[in-house]
DNA sequence: AACACGATCTACT
DNA sequence: GTAGATCGTGTTG
């Protein structure tokens, strides 16, 4: 299977393009205690200051300063205590946008995976953007990585086109009208069901 | 210095 | 279905 990393021109576009495009794509964390890879399969937009929801939407902070940096690299931010959210930061420098990465199915290191989450079955490692940091090891060290670089990244092992269905964005209070969520609707490994998406 | 809350998840009813 | 965990961050005083 051919294995291409994608390219900041890949990122360094319309963001709801490069959220769509992510699906089915290959998330990759090579640690020093494994390489650990997973297809994404859930992701959403955060587009700019005007949007709400977005981090950036009320201007430049230290916590999302990389969001406004150019595109390609990872931000990640701690939420509720204990949790970790990777995004992948699109557009260009200026613009405050990025893809969160809401849900995977593993594909490689599934041993050490599970070693982070041990109680969770296999479609539920990486269902969830806390759970998959959790279970992919991805903490505030990897905030402002280059994806261009050799521990987290993202690959395209096209082998079949996949489909994607969009729905409201989950968990926020803001911004709900916009279908900003995209699914693999094949998958079992979403963090919620594509229909009832409260 | 103090405070309110969040792009979540788990456990329990 | 819902409450509780748990703390960094941004805002307010």
């Amino acid at each position: 299977m051919r294995k291409r990393r994608l390219s900041r021109s890949f990122y360094a576009r319309d963001t709801l393009t490069v959220a769509e495009e992510l699906i089915g794509k290959v998330l990759v964390h090579a640690s020093p205690e494994a390489k650990m890879a997973g297809r994404i399969v859930e992701v959403e937009a955060y587009v700019g200051q005007d949007d709400p929801a977005c981090h950036a939407a009320r201007g430049r902070t230290q916590r999302n300063a990389v969001m406004f940096g150019p595109a390609g690299y990872s931000y990640v931010y701690f939420i509720y205590g204990m949790y970790y959210c990777l995004n992948v930061v699109t557009e260009h420098e200026g613009f405050a946008a990025a893809v969160l990465i809401r849900a995977a199915e593993p594909l490689e290191g599934e041993s050490l995976m599970q070693e982070y989450s041990p109680k969770l079955k296999r479609d539920k490692l990486l269902a969830g953007p806390g759970r998959l940091c959790r279970s992919m090891g991805i903490t505030r060290e990897h905030n402002g990585l280059d994806l261009l670089g050799t521990a987290l990244y993202f690959e395209d092992r096209a082998a079949d086109p996949t489909q994607v269905v969009r729905t409201p964005r989950i968990g926020i209070r803001v911004g709900t009208r916009r279908n900003w969520r995209f699914c693999d609707p094949e998958s079992s490994a979403l963090s919620r069901p594509i229909r009832n998406t409260t």
